[in-house]
DNA sequence: GAGTTTGAAACT
DNA sequence: CAGTTTCAAACTC
């Protein structure tokens, strides 16, 4: 019994480093193709102390050769295959999807992309191009870890007086909505603010929910009997 | 252009 | 797996 499982524990270690052997040989393929073609506009890195065969370069990272960068000790290039293999090989050791792109595109039916890792943003407030999502064009979502996020989905100006257009075909004032209506929504904001928290959800997610709670109120205020 | 800040990746 | 270090890009002055 054991020893079946400790060989089938076996199997997907090789089964797992066969892949990684083959996606390996794929990018370093990939890679060759893109330096002989020299036609990928891409932009070119500045890595001093890397090799450019780690992650923190974005060639490499995007399974591309270097090719007019300004890098020093650049490995990352047909004349040092053997090393640059051994390091795509490495990354996926790491990470199997090291090398998948970061945006993955919404599930179907569903036009939001999204960060794949989401970010751990603590001090930008995921408004500057520190955060892979805010540079990606993307907003935060519910798998990203960060603090303070300030990229998330708003209602602008035009969105709110759009809104009131379809309001006015209703006779129904957007910017004159009662006291009572306004009280009775805060209060279900916060109530859903104190159930994250009691949840522990992060401040994203939490964000998130409380967003999705003002979508509800609308809905009613807009469908008072729905 | 130099120095600082930032967060992902790598390392321990 | 959490904490620390390294790294290169983004940003500020």
């Amino acid at each position: 019994m054991e020893s079946a499982s400790l060989c089938a524990a076996g199997k997907d270690t090789i089964f797992q480093a066969a892949t990684n052997l083959e996606e390996a040989a794929k990018l370093v393929l990939s890679g060759n193709q893109v330096a002989s073609w020299g036609s990928k506009t891409k932009k070119p890195c500045n890595c001093t102390r890397s090799q450019c065969l780690k992650l923190y370069c974005d060639c490499f990272a995007n399974g591309d050769l270097c090719n007019n960068c300004n890098c020093s000790n650049c490995y990352n290039n047909t004349e040092h295959g053997l090393e640059r293999f051994k390091a795509v090989k490495a990354c996926l050791d790491r990470n199997p999807d090291a090398f998948q792109p970061k945006i993955e595109k919404g599930k179907t039916g569903d036009v939001t992309p999204r960060h794949h890792k989401g970010c751990n943003c603590k001090r930008s407030g995921c408004f500057k191009n520190y955060c892979e999502c805010y540079e990606a064009k993307i907003t935060c979502s519910s798998v990203c870890k960060c603090v303070g996020c300030k990229n998330v989905k708003s209602l602008d100006f035009k969105s709110l007086m759009n809104m009131q257009c379809y309001l006015d075909s209703r006779s129904i004032n957007l910017f004159c909505i009662s006291g009572e209506v306004v009280e009775a929504t805060c209060a279900c904001l916060l109530a859903q603010a104190e159930e994250a928290e009691k949840e522990g959800c992060s401040t994203c997610l939490a964000e998130h929910r409380i967003i999705e709670e003002f979508g509800k109120c609308l809905t009613q205020i807009l469908h008072p009997k729905v």
